[in-house]
DNA sequence: TTTCCAGTGGGCAACCTGACCAGTGATATG
DNA sequence: CATATCACTGGTCAGGTTGCCCACTGGAAA
């Protein structure tokens, strides 16, 4: 079913959504100038698509106390994957793991509650005999947060040519 | 302002929000157990607190028609910190950065519309003057996908003692 | 003891949701 | 050309929810 394109008004209703989450679809059909039942429509489509997976609370892990994040690339012994896989699951300050290509074998990210225990969440991490080496950076600035919304503009444009 | 610790009902507030967002107070406090009050004036808490920062759509890039995702390592020249990240700001497939300790400076998630595009994208981000160097790792697998419910269980059992 | 705070349980009007429906214009399809 | 199909409009309806109010209770702190 081709990719998944999303058209202007597809695009608006995400960015209003995003500025004002709390939105009903009452007041969102009012701003976008549609009738309600096209916007219920729209968003409904826009979920069943899997493009909005749902809207779960966003949760500052500083303000629960965990206000350092690192970045740690691991090195798998061969064949350790699904376990070591596993093993970081079971540690709650590992909020994301990819499996990469490059140097390291994952990438994941962690938190903790300073740099203190950082150490203590990266001897827990690494003390797992799969993980032959792991290279950590800390976080210092975050320039730029986690967002959507310029690439959501950018995939409403690109699909506005043959909409 | 000490920590600002949250308690088991706050844990299970922000738990029930994650599982069932669309859910109203009126429900929430059905399934807690509490006067809808109660669970008013603990969301409204949590929101002010900073520990819930919203409630924004979460919008998979895949759906979008960007279903490759790599972290880039950038070296970049002395002084030029400040240029760099106005200029990856502008790019919408940056998603997210962090300037870092550690061997690179900065690490920046990347999203494209394929391996060929990512080529476009990395053009994009290290074509600019202040970048030195960029190490590319293409992400394969996601084994753990960006959670958070793991740390606040963690969070609200903590504060469970003192509290 | 008094005060303060979080929580309870209830009531109220206003609003929103989900579900319908008939009608319209544009775009395929025969 | 006639006919489906589709997205959208604008409207209705009952039922549920929200935001706001109140009086009351129990525990903790001053």
């Amino acid at each position: 079913m081709a990719v998944t394109g999303i058209d202007r008004l597809d695009g608006r209703i995400i960015g209003l959504l995003a500025r004002e989450p709390r939105i009903g679809v009452l007041e969102m059909s009012r701003r976008l100038g549609v009738a309600r039942g096209t916007a219920q429509a729209r968003l409904d489509r826009l979920q069943s698509n899997g493009v909005i997976r749902g809207f779960g609370p966003e949760v500052d892990p500083a303000a629960l106390g965990y206000p350092v994040t690192a970045f740690a690339t691991l090195e798998i012994r061969q064949g350790q994957g699904a376990d070591v896989r596993a093993h970081l699951a079971t540690v709650p300050e590992v909020l994301e793991l990819h499996t990469t290509t490059g140097t390291g074998d994952m990438l994941c990210r962690l938190v903790a509650r300073s740099n203190a225990d950082l150490q203590r969440v990266i001897d827990r991490v690494v003390g797992f005999d799969g993980i032959v080496r792991a290279a950590t950076a800390i976080v210092m600035e975050n320039p730029v947060p986690l967002r959507i919304i310029p690439l959501v503009e950018q995939a409403a444009e690109d699909s506005a040519g043959h909409d």
